[in-house]
DNA sequence: ACCATTATTGACAGCGCTACCATCGGATTG
DNA sequence: CAATCCGATGGTAGCGCTGTCAATAATGGT
């Protein structure tokens, strides 16, 4: 019975209000708000909705009432793990929301990121995602103008433009160069690769901790533009002994680089931990893997996807959190790696 | 003077085609077909849009023209960074061309695609791009009642449901079982997790090979249902271990299981190549960093997803590939985890 | 020069849904 | 019991665009 119906043709909006006895108008309300029809109305909606297998042409929705049921969602890079992983979470926090998601790669460039706002601005999106807080003036600017409620990822900072859900960069660093020197490092070199902003602030945080012990040295940093990858951390640390033969710790902006440091070790005969500790970031699953086990700081990437999702989704619909800055912190995963004397 | 018209709110075709002295229909055409307006009108629209800032109104379009430039990609998994380069693949094809991808996820439920699929059916996508040929009978259907261009990716088979781009599991593990044997292995073992379709064939090329060479062996075979990992890599590879000692080689579906394996040589002391051939598949970036490097099946990913893409515009806009079946085939990337006498 | 044919253009009528406001009955109040 | 209010429901009028088809202008052939 269904089956004939869903293959007549189209039904509309209208077959089912004629089918449940009621107007239109009152069948509409039943998906937008069916809290406000009377019971007996509702299940008859309902059934008939069933019965005809009616599917809402969402184009006419959007149509009529200037809104969408779309989540834009601004990320940086697909090839990133990182990312892959936060996208699983505003995925999986999308699924069962009556919301979808609208995806956009700015590939690290702040001025593809305003054009693509602008691209999202157009569509009038229920509410947006955008990664980090260094957009551009003209950006900030767009999203302001959005009047759609807006969520930073990745990183915390003082001037939200909406809502924030993330961790500090900054922090996450000092605390992972606090832990190499507590172990009795003191020569720690900085391994960086796509010195994204926020990149740059575990850079600072390195520094600063670092600066704090009186050991910063220039001479202790090797940074490259380039796209990270196993490969280039080994060849980064290459670089970093032939400036600094003396290195007794690597801390590593991700856990790529830290992998390509430890198979570099390897090649070289460089016992990890005793001859150096290799700190990452990130704790990718393969860190605990490794021989010997790599330390990293566990971020929550996962949680920072569905986060974001369920920020916005209550602010589109009214419940706008008392904290609009979300901390998910980070954890320091203490691993053979940096522990030479044992955990 | 473009800044006001777009402040002052929205600006519709209308207002376009009474400044280019047009009638709306006219400015219409200007995107659909622009070729059937004369060059002055054309100019005189392009001029209009630009000077008022316009930017169509999708909904209103779709409701129109009862189509919409969406392309619908279906995948397994996002976790999974084999798909996190095809998708990177298709978002850098949809890029520039009017199309938008709209990405799900069925975790590698058929039952879920099947659900997808029918939430797909009714916004009318332009096109779609759906993962493996094993899609139920109904799925199947649903495909087929869409009137769209369909691109199966990831694998290629008899039957396409429209078009395909992908490649045999089963010649690829054939060859790198070949590979192994030629090397002068014999008791090459199986690891395998999450036994998906593709991963199946995977085994049955293996076990093919193996019984052409008199070498097959059930005790060989350690395969689970979980979802891949460099740890699950190890678990399995010590199973392994335990049923058959005599082992001589690890072919793994998939580079992080070998990249378990080699870590778990590394952890007894197993000497890789010598004493363990490991070969995995994919050949993710860190396999060529690893010490000993290790072999895999270069899989061309990131190709599948842009092909995937343009030959569903390709379709959609009337310009049909005259072979709908596209083999991107793969390179065994033979490397030190499987040579012990060099390459 | 005339007619057939093709390239351009426009008028009209919706696409399917919801915003807005009006209505209506019944509960609440003094 | 009238006045008031509120919750539930319906009528009307578009949202901004394009499909269809008719009308017109331009072109070519004889």
């Amino acid at each position: 019975m269904v089956r004939k119906q869903t293959r007549s043709g189209k039904v509309r909006l209208t077959e089912v209000a004629k089918l449940a006895g009621v107007s239109p108008i009152t069948a509409s309300r039943f998906f937008r708000n069916p809290d406000a029809l009377s019971l007996s109305k509702r299940e008859r909606v309902e059934s008939a909705v069933k019965e005809l297998g009616y599917v809402p042409n969402l184009a006419a929705r959007a149509l009529a009432s200037h809104r969408t049921e779309v989540i834009g969602v601004v990320i940086p890079s697909l090839t990133n793990s990182v990312f892959a992983d936060v996208l699983r979470g505003v995925y999986d926090s999308s699924e069962g929301s009556r919301y979808s998601i609208q995806l956009a790669n700015t590939r690290y460039s702040i001025l593809q990121e305003e054009r693509l706002l602008r691209l999202f601005r157009a569509q009038k999106p229920a509410g947006l995602i955008v990664t980090g807080i260094n957009q551009t003036a003209e950006s900030r600017a767009i999203l302001e103008s959005m009047n759609c409620p807006v969520t930073q990822i990745m990183e915390i900072g003082d001037s939200p433009v909406d809502m924030m859900v993330g961790f500090s960069h900054y922090d996450a660093a000092f605390a992972a160069i606090s832990h190499i020197l507590e172990q009795g490092y003191r020569r720690t070199g900085f391994l960086g690769a796509r010195m994204d902003p926020r990149v740059q602030r575990r850079f600072d945080g390195y520094r600063d901790a670092m600066k704090a012990a009186f050991l910063f040295d220039p001479n202790l940093v090797v940074t490259t533009s380039m796209p990270t990858a196993v490969t280039l951390g080994g060849a980064l640390f290459a670089d970093l002994l032939a400036k600094a033969p003396d290195i007794d710790a690597v801390f590593c902006v991700n856990d790529d680089l830290a992998l390509g440091v430890l198979f570099e070790c390897q090649r070289r005969q460089i016992s990890v931990p005793r001859d150096l500790a290799i700190v990452g970031f990130n704790d990718l699953e393969f860190m605990a893997a490794a021989v010997p086990s790599l330390t990293s700081v566990r971020t929550n990437r996962y949680e920072m996807g569905r986060h974001a999702v369920t920020m916005v989704i209550d602010a589109i619909e009214g419940r706008r959190p008392e904290q609009p800055v979300l901390d998910l912190g980070f954890q320091l995963m203490v691993r053979e790696s940096s522990t030479p004397h044992g955990a």
